[in-house]
DNA sequence: CACTCCACCTGGTCA
DNA sequence: TTGACCAGGTGGAGT
């Protein structure tokens, strides 16, 4: 288990959430595919939500989350400035097949102070 | 030729300028092709910028003037609310051949009423 | 190299 | 139907 924080950049608010590269290395499986799914679990709700995270095809990785993140900034009102924490889950492995689940819980968001 | 005026809106600021369709069926041969190059002579300056201007593929039309335009804003420091004026010049014909020139000169720079 | 931001492109949606 | 805006994908450049 890995853990991460991120303090909210203008284009992780607007547009997608860049990932550092370290997070990018934690995921098991990426090899040959450029999108994975993932799941993360927001801790102060119990609420799972599903991000798409992708790399590029060409030049290096720079790791984001992309479809689903935008709202997920909404609807926590998330703002630049903001601190994101996050854990990486072990890879999860249900009954006999195994069943990849990229998964995270993301922890309290930690507002900047009001200067 | 033609003349258009355009109140800036957030979009036009920030990403590409939309334009009236009129000012689309007004360049002369769009046919077939997505995109054109677009000439336009700064009336106050005499500086020629040099955009693109694209129509969407599928859909309903759309032009815009993309590549270049953002350039523009910042140059002339052009805000929302602000209105910009172009004049769509005729066709030119150089010697001989035929040049296609899609013109036009952008006229002076009406900012808002400050409130 | 890693990360961020920017410019650009495309298509969808909504009024 | 048009125009404004949104979402997401891409590569380039600066630090």
């Amino acid at each position: 288990m890995a853990e991460f924080s991120k303090l909210l950049t203008n284009t992780d608010i607007q547009k997608r959430l860049s990932l550092p590269t370290k997070f990018y290395n934690s995921l098991p499986s990426f090899e040959g595919i450029h999108a994975v799914s993932f799941q993360a679990m927001d801790e102060s709700t119990g609420l799972v939500w599903t991000f798409q995270c992708s790399v590029r095809r060409e030049g290096h990785p720079k790791p984001v989350l992309s479809k689903g993140w935008l709202e997920f900034v909404r609807s926590k009102k998330l703002q630049v400035g903001d601190t994101i924490r996050f854990s990486v889950l072990d890879q999860i492995v249900l009954g006999e097949k195994e069943v990849k689940i990229y998964g995270a819980i993301f922890g309290p968001i930690i507002a900047p102070p009001v200067p």
